[in-house]
DNA sequence: TCTACATTTGCAAATGTGTTGCAATAATAA
DNA sequence: TTATTATTGCAACACATTTGCAAATGTAGA
């Protein structure tokens, strides 16, 4: 049976309250005191599991995490990705779905749907 | 100006000729006498620069390289790309293009959709 | 063909992300 | 309260990718 635990709370306040995805370096470098670095990524394992969060592998191999809103028994994710090549935040776009043709012969168990390029933020820096 | 030499030839023929993307990896791993590991990593960069292959970043956050059939100035990569969770294959649907909205305020660049789940050669042998 | 020189390479070392084993700690069911 | 077992910290590991620098090499121009 789960336990709640300090770092697991934390953690997913901290990810909820979050406008972008994190990674597991954000999140320890922001809670240094709160637990050890490998605790981070067990945490994430488990609230990914439990449905509380979704990942997100970025266009640069790093997995990014963000609040699921409605995965109560399985993980539904088909909405947009967007990753800026600039700041390398990740944000979801949970309004903007995403249209496909499953592939024959293929069992499709997980959609990753990422556009890259400039965000709102940089775009107006630039 | 940009040098021909053997090891950017043989790694651009070997992606060409492959069926599934590849990963600096199993290049080094096919070619070990071609060149040293760093120099695949530095030729693939190139090869990119060059709109000759495109990269691909699987969801276990390893970099795959395949073919681009189409990118002479720019890199257009709107189709599908599939990820096998048991085999770790990468494999690009040329074919399979995706419908999506652009979000406001955003620049698109580049475009990454990847389903995961079992490929054809796993789920036979399932 | 020869030469100058920028590009490319090898090697060693570093960085960064993520995982594993194990003993100590702490949440909670009974 | 106590027994059980999930969770944690720490050290060590595995692996992908990057960096610095000196040596090698491709090629434009003489
Ligand atoms: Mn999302
Ligand atoms: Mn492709
Ligand atoms: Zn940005
Ligand atoms: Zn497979």
């Amino acid at each position: 049976m789960a336990r709640k635990t300090e770092a697991k709370r934390v953690i997913l306040e901290y990810i909820r309250k979050s406008e972008k995805a994190v990674s597991p370096a954000e999140i320890h470098h922001s809670h240094k005191e709160l637990c050890d670095r490998v605790t981070v990524y067990r945490v994430l394992d488990r609230l990914v599991n439990e449905h509380k969060i979704h990942r997100i592998v970025n266009t640069d191999g790093v997995a990014n995490y963000a609040a699921c809103h409605s995965c109560s028994t399985m993980h539904q994710h088909d909405h947009l990705h967007f990753s800026c090549e600039r700041c390398k935040s990740v944000t979801c776009l949970e309004n903007d779905r995403v249209e496909f043709s499953v592939p024959n012969n293929y069992e499709v168990k997980e959609v990753f749907f990422t556009l890259s390029g400039l965000c709102p933020d940089c775009l107006n820096k630039s």
